[in-house]
DNA sequence: CGTTGATGCAAGCACGTACTTGCTTGAATC
DNA sequence: GATTCAAGCAAGTACGTGCTTGCATCAACG
């Protein structure tokens, strides 16, 4: 039953390298180092190796943000932008062949999709936490923000390899510098300035 | 001598709907309704059709930001952001093959590359013009901006038909969306609220 | 020991794809 | 009217690709 596992795995790695198209069951079952036969004895078909595959593929994004809003808002919001970016770069390209390839294979959307929308509704319901928006205005504008931020993680990770001037922040800083903008839009200041309170250096008076 | 065209255009449309590989000589003479040995007799090779088929797409994308901003920034601005997005949204389905076959075709790199690279320069300078950022954090902090808004139309163009959930503002006002927060984010106030001097309607006092 | 079940190997089938060859057509040019 | 030249058509070649078949191996388990 290994085989299976070595099998999904290999086919998940050489459809990130070319498609799905070029993703041969010949290439898959040598990189798997498996003979080409057990491939479709074990799945019947490419396509349906191909789906199964997909569904092990998930779980790799990042962590989740907090429901309510902690004290230190910087940070939290930092380590949940850095560890949603270092995962989308990671699958990188597994995101771009398959936004290249939706037409042709339909099912895949929810692959996309399905990771994507949580990851933004979750930012949505923080920031409004966070800014408690009156106005219809204001809502929107938070709303808007959150689409900026979630849009600067996305094309930070699809694009710094092909268009690298376009991103000048180095990146293991960058989700840093987003998630500082997104903030400052939000009318959050940054922590690091503000009055610190009862801490054990605290200056009398 | 006009085959040489339908070709080239039949090429560019195929790939951007199914991708290099996807892309059979029969496909494209068939769309440019031309004879398939005609293809090979005018271009040698599927590689050699597909490379001159790429010149031709470059001038699509959009207009230029001017080198001084004008009176009205926010108005120039949107027209910029509006147009490079609509332009962008054109070309989605190319733009996608191409980011995905860029390791198996790398000198497609430069067609992506070299369309995107001029339009953020020209948007860091006009926003520098814009502030005038003083400090170092100040001129950092323009530059991300700037990321953030072409990161915006970016994933706008390229991931609205895909995860539409994450892009609440409809594909005719996000322009607008995205510059007004980027204008607040360089400090610029919006046009509209401010006082409006010697207007007809102006109230006395 | 004999059975079973997963896997490997060699070969092959049917089809698609890039590209070629040889011949015909038909309109423009001298 | 003879020549030329771009283009069509039919057929074919060599190879890649999804998938199948038949048989051998080999470890696990009763």
């Amino acid at each position: 039953m290994i085989s299976r596992q070595k099998l999904l795995e290999a086919a998940a790695a050489v459809f990130a390298e070319s498609g799905f198209r070029g993703a041969t069951t010949r290439r898959i079952a040598e990189a798997a180092g498996v003979n080409e036969v057990t491939l479709f004895r074990l799945f019947g078909s490419k396509q349906q190796l191909m789906a199964e595959a997909f569904e092990c593929v998930h779980p790799l994004l990042g962590n989740s943000l907090p429901d309510e809003p902690s004290a230190d808002v910087e940070k939290e919001l930092v380590a949940w932008a850095t560890a949603h970016l270092d995962g989308m770069r990671q699958v990188r390209h597994m995101i771009r062949k398959t936004m290249a390839e939706l037409e042709e294979h339909p099912e895949m959307t929810e692959f996309v999709c399905d990771a994507k929308t949580p990851y933004f509704q979750q930012l949505v319901s923080y920031a409004t936490l966070l800014r408690r928006p009156a106005t219809a205005a204001e809502r929107e504008e938070t709303r808007t923000a959150c689409t900026m931020l979630s849009s600067a993680l996305f094309a930070d990770a699809l694009g710094r390899d092909v268009v690298p001037t376009a991103y000048p922040s180095p990146p293991n800083t960058a989700a840093r510098k987003y998630v500082k903008v997104f903030l400052k839009l939000l009318g959050i200041a940054p922590a690091r300035p503000r009055r610190r309170v009862a801490l054990g250096t605290g200056r009398a008076r």
